[in-house]
DNA sequence: CCCACTAGGTTGGATTTTCCAACTAGCATG
DNA sequence: CATGCTAGTTGGAAAATCCAACCTAGTGGG
């Protein structure tokens, strides 16, 4: 009788990476420009010394850059590498589910545009087919 | 001279909704066909007490509803709705970034086809010009 | 010179959350 | 009557988080 049967998972793996708290918020902060700790501190509201940690083990996996933005005083801030600007798609999707179901009668905090000119509304696409994927339509393949 | 400034967004209300630990998770079995409480505390590796706190929450918010499955002794199960179904593309998205980003040599741990019948790969686009969005592609709309 | 201010942190200690193992209820099965 | 199944609950230890104050290394004002 094996109690425990962890199952290996790309979701897991992924979360354990940025699925921390605050870790998804300074993210955004970073996607929306402001790339200062004081800028993070604010807009999240995550305490200094957490947002510090975070921001450490973001370095550590290569999502963020630290750089020295200023001598005397050394200051530094944090830069989205390429592997960090991959997540925009995850920072997208949470936000387009809550603009779609969490959003009050003024309708969501905050709108976004695509470059292609359109209010930004995002949906999750197959690559193959290109039809919208949806829970009833995934399975899973034979191990 | 305030110090906060704390922003209103939608991906923040998503994370309060379901970015504790363990939720996606227990979410993902669902998904996944597994309704049952020991089958989430197996699969997931959550601790018994945290699981149930977190179903609590999904089940006031409208994402999971728990059902009797079995009178004598009463026996309930977990079933996503509509609402919770909505969540795909989110558990879709973080398993395709730890699929590309986070895979051993032997690649992603699981696979899952679409109904079209190929392997799923999804990414997310833009619903007015059918392009992927990639971060330099977003902008805040003026408030 | 002294004071206030900036910015990216650190520190100590209180608070909160999580974790864990053991336990319960209510019934079925051998 | 003992054992097992399943969805929890409980108490206490351990860990993470939170918060306010502090630090460093400078700049600008009076």
């Amino acid at each position: 009788m094996q109690s425990t049967d962890v199952r290996e998972c790309s979701i897991a793996r992924t979360l354990d990476l940025v699925g921390e708290r605050w870790t998804l918020l300074a993210l955004r902060e970073l996607f929306l420009g402001n790339h200062r700790f004081e800028a993070i501190v604010r807009h999240t509201g995550a305490p200094r010394d957490i947002l510090t940690t975070r921001l450490r083990k973001l370095e550590a996996h290569g999502l963020i850059a630290r750089s020295l933005y200023q001598e005397r005083p050394r200051r530094y801030e944090y830069r989205l590498t390429p592997l960090g600007e991959s997540l925009a798609p995850v920072l997208t999707v949470l936000r387009e589910w809550g603009d779609e179901h969490l959003a009050g009668p003024d309708g969501p905090p905050a709108t976004f545009t695509h470059s292609c000119g359109a209010k930004l509304e995002a949906h999750v696409t197959c690559r193959h087919c290109g039809e919208e994927v949806k829970a009833s339509a995934v399975r899973q393949a034979a191990p």
